[in-house]
DNA sequence: TCGATATTAGACTAATCTAGTCGGAATTGC
DNA sequence: GCAATTCCGACTAGATTAGTCTAATATCGA
């Protein structure tokens, strides 16, 4: 029905990474916790963090008081990253990636506004970290710089 | 396998709108030229073009020698017109249109990071006519500039 | 060492969506 | 009337989404 939206599974990788990144401690999270505190089915965000570990985004602590924690800093994870980590580039139209297709059409010249289309959208979602998210910290931030 | 992509759907339209953006004369082109010229499949195309009408983008043209003409001037036709005379309204996320999921999780702030992105994504679609897609009118306007 | 708590791995699936196809009715120009 | 064309609704194979289910593996603490 509307278009352009990303799927189920960016939305709770999300969730449950802002989630991790709002821990004041260092202890891992089990993937219970984030599941019931953020409405996320369990089992589904299971197979998520996954993605999100094998893009070196999370880091895993297996058996009693296992759990998740957060493998960089929030600064440093951008919603680019964890979009591509669970869903693979970001690609607006497929003549953008796959030349093949359009360039058969050598009168269709859609393809540069795609181009653009995408480097602004990834531009946006690179620039935005986990730490964007946390009004605290940036009020922490700036009331640092001003005393 | 790449995310936030548009359909076929919105790739058809925009091919078959651009094609008839670039008819010199006001004749009516029939759907099987649009679709042979084009690399279209025709009755999947027919269905397409509906919804360009429905949107007041294209007109139609019934009988013998009957077709299909643009509806206003390319400069007066938006990429955004057009995806979402296919698709409906842009939504980058759920939680940017149905509040009701989201606002449960008062914690999850990123609402307003997917209204950003969103915001950008439309005002250069918005922004981005038919009228930017052909060289050669840019060319002659320049030139009148010029002259 | 045992048991409770966790993650990990992979097969499975219902429902929905995508990308079409098919057949025919209605309209118009010649 | 006939040919060319749009219009309309029903239908569908295959892919994708959003999960579930089962079981194995790892770790901590007592």
């Amino acid at each position: 029905m509307s278009v352009m939206q990303v799927s189920r599974k960016v939305d709770y990788a999300l969730r449950a990474i802002i989630y991790l990144s709002q821990q004041r401690d260092a202890r891992p999270v089990p993937v219970k916790e984030i599941a019931s505190h953020r409405r996320i089915p369990r089992k589904f965000l299971e197979k998520i963090i996954q993605d999100l570990i094998r893009a070196e985004l999370v880091r895993s602590h297996r058996g009693a008081h296992g759990g998740y924690t957060l493998a960089r800093t929030p600064d440093q994870v951008s919603f680019r990253d964890v979009i591509e980590a669970v869903e693979g580039p970001i690609s607006l139209n497929i003549c953008v990636t796959d030349r093949q297709d359009c360039s058969v059409l050598s009168s269709c010249n859609m393809q540069r506004i795609w181009q653009e289309g995408q480097r602004r959208m990834l531009e946006y979602f690179a620039d935005t970290t986990l730490a964007d998210l946390s009004p605290i910290r940036m009020l922490n931030t700036s009331v640092e710089v001003a005393v």
